[in-house]
DNA sequence: CTAGCTGCAAGCGCATACAATGTGCTATCC
DNA sequence: GGATAGCACATTGTATGCGCTTGCAGCTAG
């Protein structure tokens, strides 16, 4: 059993549009409802057993963060990225995890190092469903976001990247590839504990293993004409 | 009147959440509501002649982009950020901004430098109450985030940067000082439209013209260390 | 056979109503 | 006199219900 939602209602924090806020999120990111997707009101409240009222509120939020879309009287709809939307969005999250990386590395501790590292030998020794890769991923990243410092920079981080994830965790490539991509990470650990390589660079290039010209839309690929 | 909202029902944009979420906005943002105050539902719900519902689910939006903070069971409140926050915005806002003034530059265009050219020169010309010279400052910033090209870049700026205009409208300084801030900008548009200056450098020097220390929690202080 | 219209069903947007919780005041006790 | 417990009020959180818009299917006319 990969989630760990059977109850739940004991984990309810407090509030009933928070807690399925927090629900759609992660199983939008795992995949129960793909991109393009109705997202039936009605529905989801028989699910949680509440009315519809936290249901509306939380998409409404879920909206706000820019993971669904709401076409006025017809319903919400998990967002569906274009090849020109995903790239515009990976040229900004190349500035942010960027900028991320370098406050990392000039912050460092030993328990921010342990952390990374961590979670890279985990990924260089991974050999299970395709899900586990996908997460571990994401933790990777929003290890580095979360040990900048920067609150705001790790709020946007996520919100930018979290319709991105969502459309990556279906992507149907093979293991081999799969491993690949993970063990890139060992990379950008090492620009964050090395000296003088560039981050914008490394992320480039990190981003470049699962998207096609990811940085199009940013200004390096303009300040190159 | 500078406020043109006097028939609210006429611009409603087909629904009450969307049209009640902005007419907040540009309240809080015009120093109707300061920060710290406490948005009360029903009182909401009554000015415009609605349910509470709909202010609900546009102070949820709201809360999402972080303009007012959510304290449970207590009512929604405008945000009020301390002066690391401000910091920490500032922090990640020079970044952004740096990158759309690059991109700017790198695809300026006629009509775009008309269209800042001309707010510049409205800057300069400038005489009248303060609220106009906050409402001068965040078109020149917002036209050059939309000038970007890139929608994800304009809105993370825009739902990051509107809590500091919220407070900044309220500040009390002297004419001359706010005359000075606006004159500045014409630094940025030679930036954009010129070849080789650094745009992260002249938008630290920009912020510093209004908040003290503006680069600390970015890579800008920590890398000269 | 196709195009346009009409009727129906489904689902969202909002209003009203109720429940739960936090807050402030008061009264009582130490 | 100060502190605390209890109560009443104010306000948020949630439930239920209704109307209207939207989309689709079936029908009719050309």
């Amino acid at each position: 059993m990969t989630t760990s939602e059977s109850t739940l209602l004991e984990m309810t924090p407090s509030t009933l549009r928070t807690h399925i806020q927090r629900a759609l999120r992660s199983q939008i990111l795992s995949g129960k409802y793909r991109p393009g997707d109705r997202l039936n009101e009605s529905h989801i409240a028989r699910e949680f057993n509440t009315s519809r009222i936290p249901v509306r509120e939380a998409l409404s939020q879920l909206q706000e963060q820019g993971l669904v879309i709401n076409l006025e009287r017809r319903g919400m709809f998990v967002i569906k990225l274009s090849e020109t939307e995903v790239r515009q969005i990976n040229s900004l999250r190349i500035v942010l995890e960027a900028e991320a990386m370098r406050l990392v590395r000039a912050n460092m501790t030993p328990e921010i190092r342990a952390e990374l590292t961590g979670i890279v030998e985990q990924m260089e020794a991974w050999e299970g469903p395709l899900a586990d890769a996908a997460e571990l991923d994401r933790r990777f990243h929003a290890a580095i976001w979360r040990a900048c410092g920067n609150p705001y920079l790790e709020r946007m981080l996520d919100s930018l990247t979290i319709s991105l994830f969502a459309h990556k965790t279906l992507e149907q490539v093979s293991h081999e590839i799969r491993r690949g991509r993970l063990n890139h990470h060992r990379a950008l650990l090492d620009v964050m504990l090395g000296g003088d390589a560039d981050p914008a660079l490394a992320m480039v290039t990190h981003l470049r293993m699962a998207y096609t010209e990811p940085e199009r839309f940013s200004s390096l690929a303009t300040s190159r004409d």
